[in-house]
DNA sequence: CCTCAAGGCCAC
DNA sequence: GTGGCCTTGAGG
């Protein structure tokens, strides 16, 4: 018996898989960790004269395995949106797809493109629907333990007629899309099955469940005589065929790239931002962020030009042609109402009252200059991206590791957020890690209030895979015994008609915490705090005297909200002792930093 | 039995 | 090296 199951080493080329096998669902994770060697092993030597009798003159060779770390760096992530025909065609009247049955309906709409190089899919392989060309692609890679390297900027476009140009992309997208290195078996037994079957086989059922409610409401609007819903449908819903043939988007998703990992030598270049970061390198006691990286990440909000270990990129001009993301995110929600308090004391006297109360003109200055740094669509935007892209074409994802990227994501956004924020950014980097170490958690449980409470999020994100993704699981942390409390709170601020210019209060006061240890400027940040303090109370004062003791109120639910987070702190850091949770995340990092 | 994903083969 | 087609064999 071969032992698909117990797969624990693997070695390709340069490259060890420990273990890589992670089953979605709810099987025990196993880290997946992939040491590299740096041993040249059966490199072919340069210049292979007959080339692949293609273009290309100076086509690409071997030296380096593409950095197959367990979460791709670096990544370009394509997501093909294929336009799913809901041919008006022969929709069996009934309901009933017998999940096994060949219908020749069925079939059609669970043909999918090569996520790869947009081939005709020819069925699972290694993990996906893939195409023939890419299946033998990728098995020959592994097995022969190829080692490609790309003579351009590793981010050669792969599409059916370019594949062959550059190996190296190939095989990088090979792994981005999710084809999976354990699933070509190290014995080269034949036939047979492997543990990846029963996913292959949900995966199935998913599809065809999707493609029923997909043909459903085609007929529905057919029925009442509308056209095709599918604009009016949120960009990760894929359960309405949408977005015109061939739309590609192409996205960066960037995990961040942390201090511990710098060896490996092709880890992209990283421009480091102006800001010299001198301690970078005499960072003493603490594991901190990597400075790089903590650099990159606030060049400048919006400029994080490909290279960088950027790792939002949803969002930015730069980040190409999202244009339907944008444009359908359904965010305008939250920025409006920040929009429309912010107008209030401008000039633009437009009086919409979106749950902030009419607050006559009296916002303290302070406050308006806080609320500039709100990025309320961002937030959204960048959120679904991820959750699109880390599950299109997917079979399955592991539900709590994708709870550990959005969380890292957003701990991105918040330090990039607080890095270019008032006064936190005039303060010693030193200053900035110790404060920011001090205050993620709350901060992203508080954003969390903050976006339940004014964009009217759903609970539930449905994944392009048909998954459903918890958002609330997001604001506990992954801690569901939280919720109690969560209401709890969420019902409070609801009482005291929580509005934007307090959120940003109080992720100010959460951030700069004079408490904290050893901190250069604490008599800075204390007068800071009070500052903001004082302007809260103010705020709660003129603008809301109706709301009894509004400001204390505020002020006593920090407790309790610092409660949340450091229960779900405390649960990552276990999940992550006991491998549960994906490494090398800037969360991680945060998590060790505080513990040490 | 059949299915279908894995490996193998070989003309190009 | 590529990729279309063939063979294999556990699981249903």
């Amino acid at each position: 018996m071969h032992d698909e199951e117990a797969t624990t080493t693997t070695h390709v080329g340069n490259v060890v898989i420990i273990d890589a096998a992670e089953l979605p669902n709810n099987e025990s994770m196993h880290n997946n960790t992939i040491h590299h060697h740096h041993s040249v092993s059966t490199t072919p030597p340069h210049d292979s004269p007959s080339d692949m009798s293609e273009e290309s003159p100076a086509s690409h060779h071997d030296q380096s395995y593409p950095s197959a770390t367990a979460e791709p760096d670096n990544r370009h992530v394509e997501i093909h949106l294929i336009a799913s025909n809901p041919t008006g065609g022969a929709t069996p009247s009934g309901m009933e797809y017998p999940v096994s049955q060949d219908m020749p309906d069925t079939k059609e709409g669970i043909e999918e493109l090569c996520p790869v190089c947009g081939d005709k899919v020819s069925g699972y392989h290694y993990g996906l629907l893939t195409c023939e060309s890419c299946k033998g692609f990728f098995k020959r890679t592994v097995q022969n333990k190829k080692v490609y390297t790309c003579v351009a900027e590793r981010q050669c476009h792969i599409d059916k007629t370019q594949r062959k140009r550059c190996p190296y992309c190939r095989f990088q997208k090979c792994l981005e899309v999710g084809m999976k290195l354990e699933a070509v078996r190290a014995d080269r037994m034949r036939g047979g099955r492997n543990k990846f079957g029963p996913m292959y086989k949900r995966d199935r059922a998913r599809k065809l469940q999707l493609l029923r409610q997909r043909q459903l409401a085609a007929q529905q609007a057919r029925q009442q005589g509308l056209a095709i819903v599918s604009d009016v449908v949120p960009l990760y819903n894929s359960s309405s065929g949408y977005i015109g043939q061939g739309v590609t988007i192409k996205q960066e998703i960037q995990i961040p790239q942390v201090s511990s990992l710098t060896s490996s030598p092709d880890s992209s270049p990283s421009p480091l931002a102006p800001l010299g970061m001198v301690n970078g390198a005499g960072q003493s006691n603490i594991s901190l962020p990597d400075p790089k990286l903590w650099a990159t990440s606030s060049t400048s909000p919006n400029s994080s030009s490909n290279k960088t270990f950027a790792y939002d990129s949803s969002n930015p001009p730069a980040s190409n042609n999202s244009n339907m993301a944008s444009s359908q995110s359904g965010s305008s929600t939250s920025q409006n109402n920040m929009v429309s308090v912010v107008d209030n004391h401008g000039s633009s006297g437009q009086n919409t009252s979106s749950g902030s109360a009419s607050m006559g003109g009296k916002m303290p200055p302070l406050i308006r200059d806080l609320l500039t740094s709100l990025e309320d669509k961002e937030w959204q935007h960048s959120l679904f991206s991820l959750l699109q892209n880390q599950t299109y074409n997917q079979c399955e994802v592991d539900l709590f590791e994708l709870l550990c990227k959005v969380l890292d994501q957003n701990l991105f956004a918040q330090v990039d957020w607080a890095r270019n924020s008032i006064f936190f950014k005039d303060l010693k980097v030193d200053d900035q890690m110790k404060l920011l170490q001090h205050s993620w958690s709350d901060m992203l449980v508080l954003d969390h209030l903050h976006h339940r409470l004014h964009s009217h999020l759903p609970d539930d994100a449905p994944l392009p895979n048909g998954q459903k993704f918890d958002l609330l699981a997001l604001a506990l942390l992954g801690v569901p015994a939280s919720i109690d409390r969560f209401n709890e709170i969420s019902m409070r601020l609801q009482e005291i008609k929580f509005d934007v210019a307090d959120y940003i209060c109080l992720k100010f006061l959460l951030l700069l915490n004079p408490d904290v240890k050893s901190l250069m400027s604490r008599k800075h940040v204390q007068e800071t705090h009070d500052h903001v303090q004082q302007s809260l109370l103010t705020y709660c004062i003129n603008c809301y005297p109706q709301v009894q003791e509004k400001f204390t109120k505020l002020l006593t639910i920090l407790p309790d909200l610092r409660q949340v987070a450091a229960r779900g702190e405390d649960y990552l850091y276990y999940k992550h002792i006991n491998g549960g949770a994906p490494t090398q995340t800037l969360l991680m990092e945060m998590l060790h930093a505080k513990r040490k």
